[in-house]
DNA sequence: AGCAAACATGTAGAAGATGACATGTCTAGC
DNA sequence: GCTAGACATGTCATCTTCTACATGTTTGCT
């Protein structure tokens, strides 16, 4: 009855309580680690957006602070009631929020430069989404190699960002042959509106 | 001197000045109503963003003011240094910016799920993702039934948008298989922490 | 003449995110 | 005994974005 709409965004909050639910009861330099570590492919939080969030979560009753440990460290543990707000953000929350991508804001004006800037531009993405691929999928192999098996957090994550980035080497390749044909044909092509007048 | 910063953010200057170059000469009004149209696939401002911002940009010289229309109507036409800077991004800025996503975050929390509330979950995400599909192909063949050939401002973007949108479903249909293998063999699986306890 | 809709531009306040500043504790190694 | 580094928590200023408020003009229809 208060906390039950979560028609904005709330996503950090969200993250931390499934931060809470899969590794238990943990402080907020814990769960910053955590973020570094893994959920960071997905969603980035510095300390200084996570400790005043806690704060604000078990004033809500979502967290409670369960134990105070040396050196002021805190150690919080989802509520009942945090619980059942992850379970109905999961299940009941269809994500619409902004896509907002600086890589497909690259790609919507790409038609803007020069062919051959334009190809530079496209062969460097594909040489970092490549490297990226090789990382991901390294993380993936390590997590099989511990005998790991599919179906932990993250997991899901993993494979859609490594499909994903599949997909933009795909994309960066055959954007590049389009260009390469109309450079082609046309002996010019671009608008070139940007490059040297 | 000043302006060629850009380490920090600045995608919004970077798509009026797109917008500008493509389109010609335009209002805040025109530009906010042209934002609506195309490149909110990619990246999304209201009025109430874009009019502080071109006033920026005409500070930074990056953009002029060349007529006061009626309505008290002012039409902005982009600089030297704006076609400058605009290109410069282009080629020399690597798209690092944070990668937030709704929908990715709730694939890294699925396996917190029950597997029967995961598979409605994948179902949805899959019936989302095929209707957006099918928006974007649609946008894509009006695009070809128009005569407009391949290599305008926002086609690369589409393609990269179709071919992501094709991926997500892809991603959808195999995690539920992994899901429903995992409930087969284990009768029970999943975690299932912040369900029924 | 009156009115609605589109044209057109702004400001204000709140929320989220970022990077820098600030402070202090405990442990391991020298 | 000292000191570097990890542990641990917080604040502050600034920026971006979002929603709502606020104002006024021109056109076209009735």
């Amino acid at each position: 009855m208060s906390i039950l709409e979560y028609d904005d965004v709330m996503s950090l909050r969200v993250a931390l309580l499934g931060l809470l639910t899969y590794a238990g009861p943990a402080s907020g330099y814990d769960l910053t680690k955590a973020f570094e570590r893994s959920i960071n492919y997905v969603w980035q939080a510095g300390h200084s957006q996570i400790y005043p969030e806690l704060a604000k979560m078990a004033a809500d009753g979502l967290i409670t602070v369960e134990a105070q440990g040396t050196r002021g460290r805190k150690t919080y543990t989802i509520t009942r009631e945090g619980s059942d707000e992850l379970r109905r953000w999961l299940t009941e929350h269809t994500p619409s929020g902004p896509v907002r991508s600086e890589r497909a804001l690259q790609a919507f004006l790409l038609p803007l430069l020069e062919p051959s800037d334009a190809l530079t531009v496209l062969r460097r993405v594909e040489a970092d989404a490549t490297a990226r691929l090789r990382e991901l999928e390294e993380l993936f192999a390590s997590a099989r190699d511990l005998g790991a098996e599919p179906g932990n957090v993250g997991d899901f994550a993993l494979d859609l960002g490594i499909k994903n980035t599949r997909t933009t080497v795909a994309w960066a390749r055959a954007a590049a042959e389009t260009i390469e044909a109309t450079t082609r044909t046309a002996g010019d092509g671009g608008t070139g509106a940007p490059s040297g007048e």
